[in-house]
DNA sequence: ACGCGAGATTGATCTGGGTCAAGGAGCGCC
DNA sequence: GGCGCTCCTTGACCCAGATCAATCTCGCGT
């Protein structure tokens, strides 16, 4: 997955996303030698929790490869999933102590960390981390709103289709795209995380997926591998007119 | 509404709550009065539209007096209410030239503005600004994300319960609470605007409403005048364990 | 005081998605 | 290669909330 290459992205240079995309686009060499000191790995599991909401967090980071979830959970049981981190995402909240969500591996996953206090030490000597950090903050507060609109307005059959839209814009900028508007990709997500991403049952997801299939708008070979014919007909089933600013 | 006094919110020494709360939390003299140099105030009223969805936006700044809201519309007209802003709530996206949303003034309202590019400006010079508008972004962050899960696995009554809370919690903030655990608040918002906050119709929440009133959780004088006899226990109505973090 | 109109309430009915229940399909493991 | 496990699918039924349709209320302007 390192090995990937899109012009966009500079993914690849480098052992670390980060260094390139999530706080130092535009830092200088100084400046990340610095966050070279700080910075370690972690590798996890798929289900494996990294962080539990409440726990004390000591660091901050952001996903190298693998797909991990931040999810609520109600003292009933009831959860939903209220982030969606892929490659590149950033994990953690500077100044504060506490995690607010439970952070979960859904696969194997690699994350580069910084330990949180000389991250913020240096977030106040380098404005451009900052900067680059309240510019991803307010892109993840789009995307937060985006799904706002989802889960408030939309029927299941459009929750689907905005999820797999999600999901397949984040992964074909990851890759080389396959031709012709075609779109290849495994889903990352049980029909359960998918649930509990969209505020439905995974019944309900179960039957719309296979909706959908029987309708073209998806190919599905196996559970997992799905094949967007037409991506412009599932941002119609999506209920997107324009194919705005669906970030993850 | 500008004389009322909290010892938290330094909201009422001078005559812009921005200077204290909003970006300048822990800015010097020089700083502020740069500010000072850049800051305008705007007047709209009840029912205006501040901004509309795609229109540039050439200003940021934060709510003095008044309410206003964030909403997003599908073609078909369903539409989602992705923010509530109350005074002393930042609006605008620094780095972003066109509105992602429609800012409609609920009540009569008025806006303390920055023009947007000297504001820019100043948050590549004053790390400070930078930081506190950070923090604050990410206190958005965590309340759209609060909102998800009552969005997606609230019942109608847990929904309204929860809007209640915000916004007693707020205002109270923002006043001097009455005594002895009672909340007293008018609501800044008709039927429709709380059904498009909470992903329901009109209908559905008046019928919550009367049924809260009927089960004494809430008071009503007149159709917007509210009494929370206790408030512990509209947040178990609300299926809040933690009285946690809903910030609007 | 009166009448008008926007907003709110309440009722009757319908339906999308939840719930409960019964298999099926793939896959790792002995 | 069959056993068991986890994940997924499909069916039957139910119910919370949407929809459709009358009123009702109250603040406001004359």
């Amino acid at each position: 997955m390192l090995g990937n290459s899109h012009p966009d992205l500079s993914l690849q240079c480098g052992d670390c996303p980060i260094r390139h995309r999530a706080v130092c686009a535009r830092c200088d060499e100084d400046e990340l030698d610095q966050l070279e000191e700080i910075k370690y790995y972690r590798s996890f599991e798929a289900g494996q929790t990294i962080v539990w909401s409440g726990d004390r967090m000591d660091f901050v980071g952001s996903v190298v490869t693998g797909i991990a979830t931040l999810t609520q959970t109600m003292e009933d049981g009831r959860t939903q999933m209220v982030g969606l981190l892929l490659p590149s995402d950033f994990v953690g909240r500077p100044g504060r102590a506490m995690a607010a969500y439970d952070v979960v591996a859904t696969t194997d996953l690699v994350m580069c960390c910084f330990r949180k206090k000389p991250f913020e030490d240096m977030m106040l000597h380098t404005p451009r981390i900052a900067q680059r950090l309240l510019e991803m903050t307010l892109d993840e507060l789009d995307a937060a709103r985006e799904w706002m609109l989802v889960l408030g307005r939309k029927t299941a059959r459009e929750k689907i289709a905005s999820l797999l839209a999600i999901i397949g814009r984040r992964d074909a900028s990851l890759k080389v795209s396959a031709g012709a508007g075609q779109m290849v990709f495994d889903l990352p997500l049980t029909r359960e995380a998918m649930a509990d991403y969209l505020g439905l049952t995974l019944e309900t997801v179960s039957r719309q997926i296979s909706s959908l299939k029987r309708d073209g708008v998806i190919e599905l070979a196996g559970k997992r591998h799905v094949t967007i014919p037409d991506f412009d007909r599932l941002l119609e089933e999506a209920g997107d007119d324009n194919d705005g600013g669906l970030v993850a």
